[in-house]
DNA sequence: TCATTGTTTGACAAAAATGTTAAACATTTA
DNA sequence: TAAATGTTTAACATTTTTGTCAAACAATGA
């Protein structure tokens, strides 16, 4: 079968991950990703086979995606900090995106829990340790486990974006001021790390 | 009709909590939570008359919940810095055990959108965040947007407890040693927040 | 004890979500 | 153009989830 490509395929995939990692909208069904997509509900048996073969592709798409973006703190060979911060100024611009990518995964592991690890992701893990255990040894970061600095980092970067629809209404924010805050965080997550303040 | 109260209605509340709370389960079904509590599923019905029902009352004492939680941060007139420390030790031991309570009730307005706001928690979260402007005034916090400080707290203490099914397999953690961790961090976050490392 | 009433259960019904199929449609290519 | 083949659609079927009801059960009180 020659495939004849409409872009369909890509459509409703596309389209379940604005759904699950954009809107958060986590309980959606098959014909909640097809009216969002504006394609038929069937087309999605047609290309996936089931609901549980989409999800598992977007489950799969997601973690590869984060596997790349850990890779992107190896791969540049500049100063701890200067890498840190670029990591933060990529990774917050694409949560601000895609807010509930993270979430979903985290929903997919606690409901299925038939889930493979790609063994490569510890490896990156455990190199990214050692980066942060060198600074702490050369002094420029406090003593503590490196996975602390880690969590720190995700935490400050994802969470908020995250609690948005609260923050909205505690606050009383517009979205262009939910916005700025976000943007604003690049720096203030940075300075919380480094302890700059 | 006067109750005869055997606790099953507490039980099935209760359960369901543990569910999404604390499991994170937020597909459960109906089924799902009964066979947890161990009752026959007709009863959630008999009880709450319909899932929805249950789901409104689950979400709105989580609601409560937080409300009550955010209050505590008001109420003492110790200072700013001991409250917090304070808050973080009492906050991070409930997050502890329910990790998912936030990321519930975000999901649900995510899916829901017919959410009413608790008026008065607006006013608690207002003055937090003079109570936090305060500090910066004379001097003891850094100048930035008091909403900073709050979403700097609340994101080092909840998040890695969500990402916990993540952070245990990237660094292959035992529960012991997540535990561990996550008692380390109520230390590390205070430290975080004011800058003292 | 026996009637009353609230609770629990299982069988059944209804609704919602997912999956299948055949026919209509569109594109390619011979 | 016409056959071949991939794509889309609507009708239908199945499965899953939710909701209803009457009968069984258990506790209370006259």
């Amino acid at each position: 079968m020659t495939t004849r490509d409409t872009g369909t395929e890509q459509l409703i995939k596309d389209t379940a991950k604005q759904v699950f990692f954009k809107e958060g909208r986590l309980h959606a069904t098959t014909q909640d990703i097809a009216d969002a997509a504006g394609v038929n509900r069937t087309l999605v048996n047609y290309y996936f086979r089931s609901r549980d073969e989409l999800i598992r592709q977007v489950y799969e798409e997601g973690m590869d995606d984060m596997d790349n973006r850990l890779s992107q703190i190896m791969e540049s060979d500049i100063p701890f900090r200067e890498k840190i911060e670029s990591f933060i100024d990529v990774f917050m611009a694409d949560s601000m995106e895609y807010p509930y990518q993270e979430t979903f995964l985290i929903t997919e592991m606690n409901t299925n829990s038939n889930l493979h690890n790609k063994p490569d992701m510890n490896l990156k893990v455990e190199n990214f340790s050692a980066q942060i255990q060198k600074e702490i040894d050369e002094g420029r970061l406090p003593k503590m486990d490196p996975i602390h600095f880690a969590m720190n980092m995700f935490s400050l970067m994802i969470y908020p974006l995250i609690m948005r629809p609260l923050y909205k209404q505690l606050y009383k924010l517009t979205n262009e001021q939910f916005t700025k805050l976000m943007l604003e965080r690049k720096d203030i997550t940075c300075k919380m790390l480094f302890g700059k303040q």
